[in-house]
Formats: C-alpha cells, structure tokens, sequence
DNA sequence: AAGCTAAATGCAAATCATTTGCAATTAAAA
DNA sequence: TTTTAATTGCAAATGATTTGCATTTAGCTT
C-alpha cells in the first residue's frame, strides 16, 4: 500500500541480494524482513523480540537468531558493529549507502549523519601504508541531543 | 634514563590529570601507568596480565581493575571504547590529543591514522541538529594490511 | 604518631550477551 | 517421494563484566 515511487520490493531487494547456497528457512526470511524494515541497526535482542508472537512468546530460539545473523555476515550482506555507547553488538544490512549516527549518551537516541566522506580515508592512513586494503570503516559521534542536554 | 627532549614525566602528567576526590590507591596508580605508557587502546584482561608479579600471578582482583577503570571512566580522564573488531571494551587515557587507528582484520593489529578532524563533525550533523551537543567521537578505518592482505 | 571513617579492595557468586553440542527437523536436490 | 546435508531448538557452556559483602586502607583529624 505504500505510494512511493518505484520502490524497490523487500523481496526484490531479498532476492538480489541473497547469498548462494543459503537455504531459505522462515526463521532467515524473517530475520531479513526485519533487517531490512529497520531504519536503523538493530541488537540480535532486538530481533529476537520482534519475532516473538502477538502473546509475547518467543517463536524461534535465540541460538536461532544469532546463527542467522553469523550466517548472514560471513555471506557478506551484514555489518556488525559496536557502538561506543552499548555493550552489544548491532546488526544492520550492508546494502549500497550506509549511514553513520550521532548518539545521545543520555536517551541513546541515533540520529543518522549527512554524509559518508570514504573519499578522505586513504590520506588519513599513515606514512607508508598506502598498501593497507581498506574494506569498511566506522564512525561515530557523541553528545546530547537537544532534549537531553 | 629516557633521551627525549622536555618530556613531561608520568608522574607530573598524573599530577595534572588525577581527578579530585579520588583516592590514590597503590592499584589505581600501578594502572594509571600502565595506560599512560600505553601506545594503543587496552583492554580490561590486558591491564589485568600487566599487573601481575613475575610468576605470573595475580596481584590484584580482576574486580579492582574493572572499577578502577569505571572510576576513571566517569571522572572524565578515560575514554572507554569498542572496537568493531573486537568483542571487549578498550580503555585509552583521555589526554589532549587522541588517535585514530585503522586495524587490520586479519592479525588485529592497530596502526594509528594520521589526523583527527573534529573541525568537519559539526558539519556532518542532520539538518536541525545544531543543538546537539557533541562530546566525543569514533572513527575505526578497517581492511588488511600490508602484511596479511 | 594514633585513631577514625568513608572509600576502596578482594573474593566469590551473579549477570548478561553470545556460543556450542547434540538430537530432531527441514529445504531443496535427486 | 526419498535422501541428505544444512538448519533449528534446547539446554548447557563460555567469557566479559558486575555486584554483595566482609575486610582493608588512604588521608583526614586529633
């Protein structure tokens, strides 16, 4: 019912995107659905809460979820990080553009960043490691939103 | 029996840094040293190993490391962090200034990056965010190095 | 220099996120 | 439909970090 324009389809996207030799199971599809429904990294309990039911029981292990989520960051479609601000891991879909976030330290809040700058990285490396392969990068900022502070 | 030029001794740094009110206790001392001797960022279990005798071991508790660091953490003198390539908190003296690394997948080696930018942060925040109030910031650049790539 | 007291430590047990072993189930190839 | 390797669920294991509580100690105060 959504009245974007061409919107690319969840499942399009899914089925560009899935990696070979995956088996399909429910307990994936979903946890992609959830992934990709996200406007922002999630935590594996997070994922593990929007699978249970509507009476609030869990429908897959949680062994389940992180499986899947190991599964799909080896495959290389998933990111994991860790933010300064949380002791847990954060799972977001590696799809084309990225964001970066400005965390509140106080009410946690992310608000996504303008721009991703990957062009300056290379002169940031140090004097002789021009040779250093970079694959991915990470940025955060920190402070209080205008609520908090 | 160091050759530097004008080094400010530990000992005086510490002076200058120790936060009020906070106890000098023998433990607190032995790791303050040990992060201000530090080239990189530490975990808990590295200070930990670090502050054992010559038999190997330990010379305080694993508890007393943690608290310390918590201590340090919230007077304001320690920046806590977590690498995306590593599950464990690592802890860094907040001094004047303060790196960046780029770290290699592979062997986990850290190899400190040549600028910080802070300058371009404020730039970077979404439309309507001047008002958050940055405190801090992370930046992690990952990939192999020339060795394992 | 000795006494006092809140703050800090040591120890062992608790927590919490994440991982693992293994038997039962299932996707998808034949 | 059968087959088989891949996947799941469950419960127990792990490993980092935290906590409760009795004991010790830094840094006053006398």
């Amino acid at each position: 019912m959504s009245c974007k324009i061409h919107p690319e389809t969840v499942e399009r996207q899914m089925e560009r995107n899935w990696p070979e030799g995956i088996k399909k199971t429910k307990q994936r599809l979903e946890i992609y659905h959830i992934l990709a429904d996200a406007i922002k990294p999630l935590t594996a309990t997070e994922i593990f809460e929007e699978l249970k039911d509507d009476d609030g029981n869990p429908r897959y292990a949680f062994s389940t979820v992180y499986r899947c989520l190991q599964t799909f960051e080896s495959a290389g479609i998933l990111t994991k990080s860790t933010a300064v601000t949380s002791e847990n891991a954060m799972y977001e879909l590696r799809l084309a553009q990225h964001r970066h976030y400005a965390i509140c330290l106080k009410c946690k809040e992310r608000f996504p960043l303008r721009t991703c700058f990957l062009g300056d990285l290379k002169n940031m490396l140090p004097a002789n490691m021009d040779e250093f392969q970079i694959t991915g990068h990470q940025l955060e900022i920190y402070g209080y939103c205008p609520k908090c502070k």
